[in-house]
RNA sequence: GGCGAGGUAGCUCAGCUGGUUAGAGCGCGUGAUUCAUAAUCACGAGGUCGCGAGUUCAAGUCUCGCUCUCGCUACCA
């Protein structure tokens, strides 16, 4: 492994249209925290870069809606999660936005050294352009009929009745979202980069060079590389972003995927003049911190770019976290299924610790685990305070009841003493290989060993009773307790950084570096520490039930929503609705289109003929409980060919509200080509 | 359908290159203890390591098939 000499950390930026939940923090911040605090204070030269993720289409459509610039939306929720993240204690050394005048013109350079160097391939397509607003469309400003499902409000790129994604060209009847006027194809350049030419490079580097990250992370990097990479556009039509910095070209941003990695850099530069050394110094090593959804962004896409450049060094790990789901449910910032840091703030001031040490001791590192606030409340209740306050508690009121607070002098040291304090070092040691192999939840429970060790010590000796007849041998037990505690000021210093600070101002201790750590005389004899107060409180019943009531709520909320019915589409004429000729046919034969999920190919006799239809209903119906079965089908859509099937007309199904699919068939047996209207 | 990750005690997870009675924390039970926020300490119960084959003297650990969960992906009329 190689010498470095520096780190440099950077953490997922957030994107700017929502605040922060505990996903969010459980996936990046709050490791990522933990090991850069490790880091400093073993005094080593680390810098932890964050900053909002500010450009891109959701910004600008939120805008539009709310009436305000794009500017005013990342205004309010850059300064909401900046200011989270500093109350919660995120150590950033800087925290920047992509809207800075630093992030322009570095991304701009950044851009036209590849283009000066040849390295985008140019291409023309045909896109969506409003006549009226004179610009092109970007997907999100499409808007149209689903082809799937027929909700008329799908986007040009996904449609949020059905959850499918989608083309533009593929909606039906499509509407500029800015103009309201019928778009036209119309042909654009845009830049690519041609990932192609960098995948023998991929393999190297990360198949034969890295095998040692995370088996998630390799994996889905594998799985990357293997299927083949294409070419990717990095500048998009747009008019909210990085302009591309091309002479002659207008209304051209840069995608927001390769603008928002170069705020790792812009952020650095706003921190220091001496950036370079942090990005192109072969001495430093940069890390990402990432959730599970970026993977590919930080291992094939951003170091594709980097390597283009030329000038700046690879990340050397990249410790992606799977997702945290909140009580049994994926979170959501559209569903307000969430735990938002600031209200978490509001509720639980002075508790920044024991939301940290809950998603680090339940952190998902391997696979996707679960945020309950029944699991809060109990590692609250029997970690932090029964195990670590209680410790502490123990040690600090027995000081001040014998020896009125003053740090009393060890005699000779029994074997066991020696065990003990010899722990300290044992302890250190395991933290240290957790914390250096990113192994974040291990390293937690590897410190909270600290505070078993000294528990089971003061059981063990039970100086309250040896008091009655050998202070002296109470002195030496104390001592040793003592000594215990302040090393805890330094072994969860990372993790729990607000509670150590109280716990030294109990101890009347200064800050100490890392590598003070298994010291046994870290309090000097006569060193007079303080009454404590509490170091945790114990979370009642009663405030865990009405977080549980705010999220019953939030469901109920969301199941009136989604009971509520899409609304009723625009008038058509009669003969609109004559036009669509509905018959009744009977499945004569079904079975599954290979290689899909959703798809089943049927044989059926719709009273005219015998036809092929293709239908995505393989999720909730098995070929053989169809045959034999009536539907409805229109018979007068146009045909298309469906994984070189063709599917000659539709079957209809009524949609329900968790998307599931019901066949609309007569109540009562009817002869094949009857008409349905 | 393809690919990736995961399926180990009630819960959350360790188990490296295959090797004595499969581990930890929490929860549960019993006992000890009272300095401490009824906290702590000891002991214990609890697992056919997703299912089925195979390789091997020996498999949670390797191979194959199946199955379930999550994610990515695919032309879901």
């Amino acid at each position: 492994m190689t010498d470095f000499k520096r780190t440099l950390i950077t953490t997922a930026l957030p994107y700017a249209n929502g605040p922060i939940h505990i996903g969010h923090l459980a996936g990046v911040y709050v490791p990522a925290d933990i090991y850069a605090r490790y880091l400093r204070l073993k005094n080593e030269d680390v810098i932890m870069i964050g900053g909002s993720d500010e450009h891109g289409v959701p910004i600008t459509l939120k805008a539009k809606k709310e009436g305000l610039t794009p500017q005013d939306i990342v205004d309010r929720y850059h300064n909401i999660i900046k200011k989270s993240f500093r109350e919660f204690g995120i150590s950033f050394d800087v925290y920047s936005r992509t809207s800075s005048k630093t992030h322009h013109e570095t991304a701009s350079a950044f851009f036209k050294k590849l283009y000066d160097e040849g390295k985008f391939i140019e291409k023309t397509s045909e896109q969506y352009y409003d006549e009226e607003n004179e610009q092109f469309l970007a997907d999100r400003y499409i808007i149209g009929t689903c082809p799937k499902c027929g909700f008329e409000k799908a986007y040009g790129d996904q449609c949020e009745s059905c959850g499918t994604s989608l083309s533009p060209a593929e909606l039906i009847s499509p509407m500029s979202m800015i103009s309201g006027n019928q778009p036209v194809l119309k042909e654009t350049k845009h830049w690519y980069l041609p990932l192609d030419q960098y995948e023998p490079w991929l393999k190297e580097w990360i198949l034969e060079g890295h095998k040692e990250w995370k088996t998630n992370v390799y994996g889905q990097c594998k799985s990357w590389i293997d299927s083949g990479l294409q070419p990717r556009a990095v500048t998009r039509d747009l008019d909210w972003g990085v302009p591309v910095p091309v002479e002659g070209v207008e209304g051209k941003v840069l995608y927001v995927w390769f603008d928002a990695p170069i705020g790792y850099i812009s952020a650095t530069k706003e921190l220091t003049p001496d950036w370079e050394k942090y990005w192109k110094s072969p001495e430093t090593r940069m890390l990402h911190f990432i959730g599970k959804d970026n993977i590919v962004f930080h291992c094939v896409i951003f170091p594709s770019m980097l390597k283009a450049e030329g000038t700046y060094n690879l990340p050397e790990n990249v410790p992606a976290n799977e997702f945290l789901n909140l009580e049994n449910d994926k979170i959501s910032t559209s569903r307000n299924w969430a735990v938002w840091l600031h209200e978490y703030l509001e509720d639980f001031p002075g508790k920044e610790d024991v939301l940290k040490y809950v998603l680090t001791a339940n952190a998902p590192e391997t696979k996707d685990n679960d945020f309950t606030w029944k699991d809060f409340q109990n590692r609250n209740n029997n970690e932090l305070v029964a195990v670590l306050g209680n410790f502490v508690n123990r040690a600090l009121v027995l000081t001040n009841k014998y020896f009125e607070g003053k740090v009393p002098a060890r005699g000779g040291l029994s074997s066991y003493d020696k065990e003990t304090l010899a722990g300290i070092k044992k302890i250190k040691g395991e933290v240290e290989k957790s914390l250096d192999s990113f192994r974040i939840r291990e390293a937690l429970k590897n410190a909270m060993d600290l505070a078993r060790l000294g528990n089971k010590y003061l059981a063990d000796e039970e100086p309250w009773k040896v008091f009655k007849n050998d202070v002296a041998r109470v002195k030496t037990i104390m001592n040793v307790c003592l000594q215990i505690t302040a090393n805890l000021t330094i072994c969860l210093e990372p993790f729990l950084p607000f509670s150590m600070d109280k716990l030294r101002g109990f101890l009347n201790l200064k800050n100490m570096d890392w590598g003070r750590l298994g010291e046994t005389g870290l309090l000097p004899v006569g060193h007079k520490v303080n009454a404590p107060t509490l170091l945790f409180e114990k979370i009642e019943d009663s405030v865990i039930e009405a977080q549980l009531k705010k999220l019953a709520d939030t469901k109920k909320a969301n199941e009136m929503a989604e009971a509520t019915a899409v609304p009723a589409k625009d008038d058509i004429e009669f003969d609109d609705f004559m036009k669509m000729d509905i018959r009744v046919g009977t499945i004569i034969e079904c079975e599954k289109v290979a290689k899909t999920k959703k798809l089943l190919k049927l044989q059926i006799d719709t009273g005219i003929d015998l036809r092929t239809v293709v239908s995505g209903i393989a999720e909730y119906y098995r070929p053989e409980e169809l045959i034999g079965k009536q539907v409805s089908i229109l018979v007068n859509l146009a045909p298309k060919k469906l994984r070189g099937i063709e599917s000659q007309g539709m079957i209809l199904c009524a949609e329900n509200a968790d998307g599931s699919l019901s066949i609309v068939q007569p109540d009562k047996k009817v002869k094949n080509g009857s008409e349905v209207r």
